[in-house]
DNA sequence: TTTTTTTACGAAACCGGTTTCGGCAACAAT
DNA sequence: ATTGTTGCCGAAACCGGTTTCGTAAAAAAA
């Protein structure tokens, strides 16, 4: 038997399309007589709605766009996580889609949205975006947006973002408390925000405690692992070696500690290291690694919650940033020898 | 200005509205200097048409559905990249959906697919399914399923995993070369084909190997980390306390290490694991670990690609089951002491 | 020149819902 | 008796594309 549609549920009542699609929705202009049997007529024949059929009446999808660089990183998954347990509460549905730290990709992807494909777009811009004309023709055409962790400083909407200043802040004090006196920050995307506010805390701490930005205190890194490890080996054979690393993200965490181990450096009595991640098994490593531990799912959560609102009303609402605190969790990668 | 549609595009053209649609779609009715004004227009007013129309029209959305228990596993996160990277190349959306190991949420999933939501599904089960009429019924509607890792037995259709027996044999071998005496294998979810494959790879290399399955050789673990600690710690405390462990799932390694270390039982000396896993930082682990790791890229690539070969000839196929190797990488956590 | 074919396009049905509007009956108010 | 009012439902427009079919003009064949 062919699928049923509202046309066959109707004739299969001996009522209209219209009074059919009324009750489904509990309208008051329905009996409730009615409502019940065409509930139960609904339910033998298993009707589910086409939902294109709905979108383009209605003008809007029930769907999200999630927008971000890749999903091989605790952090990313931990948002994903969080934006589907509140899609999920509200019924909508949710995209994904990976720019693999691409540009062209990213806006790509974005120039789609301006179809009415999506009713909002969670983003993370990758590391390469710099520019914001993508994005800002996906709202002027209709989509919300929302920004989560990798914010767009240049567009005003919503944001979602951790205190990453604080974070390098924190993350360098600490290393210094633990008695560094040369710490390296592993710069990976300078053209993102919070990897410049996570640097500027950085820097403001070592200003703060009288210590110079020297040659090797910030060392750029990219998105290949092999790349970084030849960077970071380069780094940690110099004459001045540094004593202290800093890493903004996850996957920088194998590449230090294999070239740590190829150079016979132990950590932390040679070098202490602190990283931005949000992996349950940094707590096992050896040795365990400290961690600016980021609040991942409520991040993901607010950013949902955010872009509802958002699309529930659409009138514009001031640039608004939340900032959800991260913790630093102290394990033995800085621990004093 | 409104967002253009096909109509408004006819209009400023003084073209019909067939006639703009097919010059989009490259017909050979439209002539070539038509299908250049066409294009202009297009590309200065910036259209995009929308999907949904397109879908409701042609019966087909362009979209699949990727459904699994979580995505903050790595196996998982591999796979969807390597969904995601056929799906783009493809022209495909890719919606994702998490059942959270929850049967009701995954069959009220399913059960939306019925409307022609999406034209596939890709898609790993709950632990706990055991029943799969809601699977069925989304077959029947019209939309493939391809299953990946977590397949469901008892439905026809193509599904891409490991070699799950080997692996436990592999994993069991390994342990007994290394000198276990004792081992124990952590269950997690019986009602899976892949744990069972495992359990009874694990099982069929204990009897050839003379070793009998004893009342601590297989151990029930939940989705919950605080239990499966409690289970462990218990296990290990016990007067026959196992001297090697494999756990097939990545959740169960910071319960394992979390005990050995409580209970202060060296790895691997005291004990040995194996587990199934594809994080890359297991190597870093204190000890390292010895991992099976799994294809976990490759095998949502194929997933995708024969999900697609389903969707474009809708003819049935045979049940096929392509199976994607796994290795053992022998690290430290099996070492000899 | 006439007939046939080809080319290029328009008109209109169609996909499956949603929503507006109008109308009929029953009942209440005047 | 007349005039609202309310409850309940159907008819039809509509969303924005796709696709079938028909047809006028141009080109080719007879």
């Amino acid at each position: 038997m062919s699928k049923p549609t509202i046309r066959s549920i109707a004739k299969d009542l001996g009522l209209s399309i219209g009074t059919v699609s009324k009750a489904l929705k509990d309208n008051h202009e329905i009996s409730e007589e009615t409502k019940l049997r065409v509930l139960a007529m609904v339910k033998e024949q298993n009707y589910v709605p086409n939902p294109y059929a709905s979108s383009l009446r209605r003008q809007k999808s029930k769907t999200i766009a999630v927008v971000l660089p890749e999903v091989t990183d605790s952090f990313f998954s931990l948002a994903i996580n969080g934006i589907e347990s509140i899609a999920r509460e509200r019924g909508y549905h949710v995209l994904i889609y990976l720019t693999h730290e691409n540009f062209e990709r990213e806006a790509g992807i974005l120039q789609q949205f301006t179809s009415g494909r999506v009713d909002g777009i969670l983003m993370s811009v990758s590391s390469e975006t710099s520019q914001s004309n993508h994005i800002t023709e996906a709202i002027n055409e209709g989509s919300p947006v929302v920004f989560f962790d990798r914010i767009c400083e240049n567009i005003n909407t919503c944001s979602i973002i951790t205190n990453d200043f604080e974070c390098g802040y924190m993350a360098t004090k600490h290393l210094i408390e633990k008695g560094c006196k040369r710490i390296s920050y592993l710069n990976i995307a300078p053209k993102l925000l919070i990897c410049r506010n996570r640097m500027d805390g950085f820097k403001q701490a070592l200003e703060e405690s009288g210590m110079k930005i020297q040659e090797n205190s910030v060392i750029s890194c990219s998105h290949d692992s092999i790349q970084n490890e030849a960077t970071i080996k380069e780094l940690l054979r110099s004459k001045k070696r540094p004593d202290g690393l800093i890493a903004p993200v996850e996957k920088l965490i194998p590449p230090i500690y294999k070239v740590c181990e190829t150079l016979k450096l132990t950590i932390p009595n040679q070098v202490k290291v602190v990283c931005f991640t949000n992996l349950e098994s940094v707590e096992f490593l050896n040795p365990s690694l400290t961690t600016i531990t980021q609040p991942a799912f409520e991040i993901g959560r607010t950013a949902a919650i955010n872009l509802f609102r958002k699309i529930e009303k659409n009138r514009e609402e001031p640039k608004e940033i939340i900032v959800i605190p991260s913790v630093l969790v102290e394990r033995n990668s800085t621990k004093i020898k």
